[in-house]
DNA sequence: TGGGGTTAT
DNA sequence: ATAACCC
């Protein structure tokens, strides 16, 4: 962990506005009287270089040296030895190896590692608060007011003093591409310019959501919850690279869907939604994506727990369905990307508490001679009766 | 610009 | 299904 900033975000205490040159980010001290019943604490962890981290780890002979990881011919993140070199985030590959010839490249396509390291930071974050709050893999927001409660109160009662906490308030959101260019239109281009902007004006151009959200951060106001994330919404795959014919589009399609199977099946719960992404090759047009998705038929949802290979065929032939009604193969087309994604994912057991169906479970194990669903008692426990 | 994620409309 | 946002 390369940093951990203590905020105490929501307080409309102390001076604020104070502005960084060449953009909105801001810091600001203030001290949070102790006890201030609208104060949280909430802490920020943010890894720097993670897949570079996690890629050191792995193999420690890349510490000390220039390190990058990419992806496809670029070089997403590197560590800091090859920062000081001059290597940038998202920079080319050419330009890096030029910047930096002795640059260490490792090939980070596969996310399992990152992954699997980022959900065990995480875990290791609700030790101390269930309220952990995921952005990204490489980002954890905790709110430790209870926590922090509790220890202020034990303190009080060993030794009465005044006591206060002091912390910051810092720049949590990055206005978007978009909203910064409508911004700029409406000649905002500065934290200030947005605090003394009118009200009115901007929830007509935004929107009152948009407007009103804001402009409370300009003034360094965020007063929304740390949010739990929990397990994810959704797993997917996707790998950019020339496609032009189906048969390369189904080969793809089988491997990310190998892959997919596999974080299922290690998840546990089922996906009830398959999706379909596609980037079609056009010069610009900087976002084009287009999707496809439908249920998953319910006979292969009963199939995802154990046997892959009795999935893979029914659940390739949707997705070529799904494919098929986005691109017309009969049709010349060029497409950059493919993606497969599970969602709506629900846990093993849906059935409500007290109901015959909750003491069932389908079974996978048991063949029933008729054909039909057969069914295993459960484990239960004794509060349920 | 990769290979992921989320929420709102 | 898309659009916007985040890393």
């Amino acid at each position: 962990m390369e940093r951990a900033e203590a905020g105490a975000a929501g307080s409309s205490l102390g001076a604020l506005g104070s502005e960084e040159p060449g953009g909105l980010p801001w810091f600001h001290d203030q001290v949070v009287p102790a006890g201030s019943s609208s104060s949280r604490v909430i802490v920020h962890v943010d890894l720097d270089c993670f897949y570079a981290q996690v890629e050191m780890i792995s193999n420690p002979e890349l510490k000390g040296k220039p390190l990058g990881v990419q992806q496809k011919y670029l070089v997403v993140t590197c560590n800091y030895e090859a920062r000081k070199l001059g290597v940038k985030k998202l920079m080319n590959v050419r330009d890096a190896k030029e910047k930096c010839p002795q640059l260490v490249l490792v090939n980070g396509e596969d996310l399992t590692r990152y992954r699997e390291m980022s959900y065990k930071v995480t875990e290791l974050l609700e030790e101390f608060s269930p309220i952990v709050e995921r952005l990204g893999f490489d980002e954890n927001f905790v709110d430790l007011t209870e926590m922090v409660e509790k220890r202020l109160e034990q303190l009080q009662s060993d030794e009465p003093s005044a006591l206060t906490v002091s912390g910051h308030v810092y720049d949590n959101q990055r206005i978007g591409y978009k909203t910064t260019k409508r911004l700029e239109a409406l000649g905002i281009s500065s934290v200030r310019d947005l605090q003394t902007f009118s009200s009115k004006i901007l929830e007509k151009e935004l929107g009152i959501s948009v407007a009103q959200r804001i402009q409370k951060l300009s003034f360094g106001e965020d007063n929304s919850p740390v949010t739990p994330s929990g397990p994810p919404q959704s797993f997917s795959e996707e790998d950019s690279f020339k496609c032009s014919s189906e048969v390369e589009a189904k080969n793809k399609i089988e491997e990310l869907l190998a892959s997919l199977l596999n974080r299922v099946c290690q998840d546990g719960r089922k996906p009830h939604t398959i999706r379909l992404i596609i980037r079609r090759y056009s010069s610009e047009k900087h976002y084009n994506r287009e999707s496809r998705q439908c249920p998953i038929p319910s006979h292969i949802i009963q199939k995802l727990g154990i046997g892959n290979y009795d999935v893979m065929t029914p659940m390739v032939d949707v997705l070529m369905k799904l494919f098929r009604n986005m691109v017309n193969v009969k049709m010349p087309f060029h497409l950059t990307l493919l993606s497969v994604c599970f969602c709506n994912l629900k846990a093993l057991n849906t059935a409500k508490k007290g109901t015959i169906d909750y003491y069932l479970t389908p079974s996978l194990s048991t063949t029933s001679r008729s054909g039909k669903h057969s069914f295993k008692m459960k484990d239960t426990h004794m509060e349920d009766f």
